[in-house]
DNA sequence: TATCTTTCGTTAATCGTTTAACTGGTTAAA
DNA sequence: TTTAACCAGTTAAACGATTAACGAAAGATA
């Protein structure tokens, strides 16, 4: 069914139904030609075909987002759900391609994507990372998912609190009375591991700990097997901590196997906080575990809606770009109990 | 650049150039000419506007990916992953739509993707169902991924051997020895549900263990705290069995904690065997967990080869429709020793 | 009455390709 | 010599929308 199927069977030209169909019909069609073409519009059921009004109009409606396997690392694919379902609510429509984090791809896949007449970018990563701006995408409305820009002034971005969140944590463990914080984290240079491991150094000063770093251990990886390692090696020094603050959850998943293999109960004997949230990890190990819900999903959203703001109004001015930083939200399960000096 | 600047350049009309670029200059085009356009269109860096290529021949070379947050489910993620990259290596787009498992989404999705000259679509499922044909695909070249037809002799589609592959585990948990094998699984009805018990009964059965139904114990989900439940009542009856097959690793990660809160070591005293091979669980878990890696990668790509051979070929009469049932591969890790006499 | 507006539509160009049909000249076959 | 085939391209019509520019009839104004 096409617009001039329609506009003959309504008697009228093709020019007309458009007109009618598109809303743009401001006094230019009276009332009962209106009436008999959205009648005949209905009945044969047409539906404007997308390539040609992309065609004529240099516009298609759709947004690409080109990430480094964001679709395949479980819980991140969130990011992907989030964008996709705030554009398809706009009713705008999201291609997705994943690169694999390879260069030769990423280009492939941008000019696969511009093609097609794509009107803007998310570009997406897997994990939280500062980059360069990818050259191909110059000129290109473009938001940055879960990384940020080395020069940051150009294109929005968003990305998960990492310190605030980190210091929610601590702040969480603090209130439960907690002092002698052990700290489990990676060495690997990332903007999370970076950031959670300060507001932990920041938070153990504010609380006038002495020699906080005792408590703090470092492996590059951030398996379970590293969080085990690292429980280990805490749990049976002489100053054994209270509680554990854990990078992420499957090192926390690790420290759980270390208490149990020492004979301390979580969270009677040892509180353990994790941080990403990861389904089927976080709730599904026992005690649940409390942690921090990254925004994955709200990110997504967050990048989705931006960027079709900034393309349905590219008139308007309000082309400002801004670095979002969206916190986490901490999700109490039962790995964490107040501390009780019985408990050492 | 399009076309016709290429044409100018070159110096001779937009056909000419169509017709060299497209391959199909069979002795039309001279040889000097070729390659005069060929150098212009690689200097102008000429790329074809896919739009209106579109429009123009009704092909898209795009297909369309509609599932039930296939994408959100971490490990089935795998699914896509393995659709898209491809579809991508063979020159095609894959859009992915995400319907939430509502009907009216979905209508709305497939109307969406029409609307953009897809030739062709993947229906992928969340988990492993059978379904009643969606009526908006009729007369679309359609494969099913991770579900088949209830009628299932127009469609190809794509499963996992579920029998054939929790056979396969059954025969590794014989091979080391055991006889006395529990059953850990759930009673909701999913294909998967239904086929790996009956796979275990058969070859309880076969082994001929009396009795063997003494030794399941089904949930009607299958979560980690499920399969304590489960594994808390195996082993603690008096008939104890020396090894467990879990339905999901899910169950078994809640066996593992059975088992510990028993007192019994994995895999010295008792064997654990999952199913699903699910990242971030399986291998993470201490020791780490023997199972059924699901071919969800490989069933994805499955979907995504079939369905581009049936629309690159159309003419070819090569329609015919297959059901395919992909075998799991088994995972060998440390949760599984030899049966041992002293074991028990 | 002559002219100007308004109203309600239509015409035709355009977006960037593809491709059937054509052209004008040369060469080969009958 | 006529006819046919071939060569090396070109012309122009699509594909299905959108939209600037045009136009005819009716009503308003001077």
């Amino acid at each position: 069914m096409k617009l001039s199927d329609v506009a003959a069977a309504a008697g009228v030209s093709s020019a007309t139904v458009s007109l009618v169909l598109s809303e743009n019909s401001d006094g230019r069609v009276s009332e009962i030609v209106e009436k008999r073409v959205r009648a005949q519009a209905k009945k044969l059921r047409y539906s404007p075909n997308l390539v040609a009004r992309s065609l004529r109009t240099q516009k298609s409606k759709t947004i690409g987002l080109i990430s480094d396997t964001v679709a395949t690392t479980n819980f991140a694919g969130q990011m992907l759900a989030g964008a996709e379902e705030t554009a398809w609510k706009r009713g705008w429509l999201l291609i997705f391609v994943d690169t694999s984090a390879d260069s030769k791809n990423e280009e492939r896949a941008i000019k696969a994507l511009l093609q097609r007449n794509v009107e803007g970018f998310i570009y997406a990563s897997m994990f939280h990372r500062k980059l360069d701006f990818p050259l191909q995408l110059k000129n290109q409305p473009t938001i940055f998912l879960h990384c940020s820009l080395n020069s940051l002034d150009t294109h929005s971005s968003v990305v998960p609190a990492e310190y605030a969140s980190a210091t929610l944590a601590m702040d969480f463990l603090i209130k439960n009375g907690h002092r002698e914080i052990g700290w489990i984290g990676i060495t690997n240079p990332t903007v999370g591991g970076r950031e959670r491991s300060r507001a932990y150094i920041d938070a153990m000063k504010k609380l006038k700990v002495k020699d906080y770093k005792s408590l703090m251990f470092n492996t590059f990886e951030s398996y379970a097997n590293d969080g085990y390692v690292g429980a280990m090696e805490l749990l049976q020094s002489p100053r054994r901590p209270t509680a554990l603050f854990c990078f992420s959850d499957r090192m926390a998943m690790g420290a759980y196997r270390a208490a149990n293999e020492v004979g301390l109960r979580v969270p009677q004997d040892i509180s353990i906080m994790g941080f990403d949230n990861q389904p089927h990890i976080a709730e599904a190990l026992w005690p649940p575990l409390s942690t921090m819900q990254l925004p994955h999903y709200e990110m997504g959203t967050w990048a989705a809606n931006r960027l079709i703001d900034e393309l349905e109004n590219q008139d308007s001015g309000s082309t400002l770009c801004e670095q979002k930083e969206i916190t986490c939200e901490l999700i109490e399960r039962d790995s964490v109990a107040p501390y009780h000096p019985l408990n050492k």
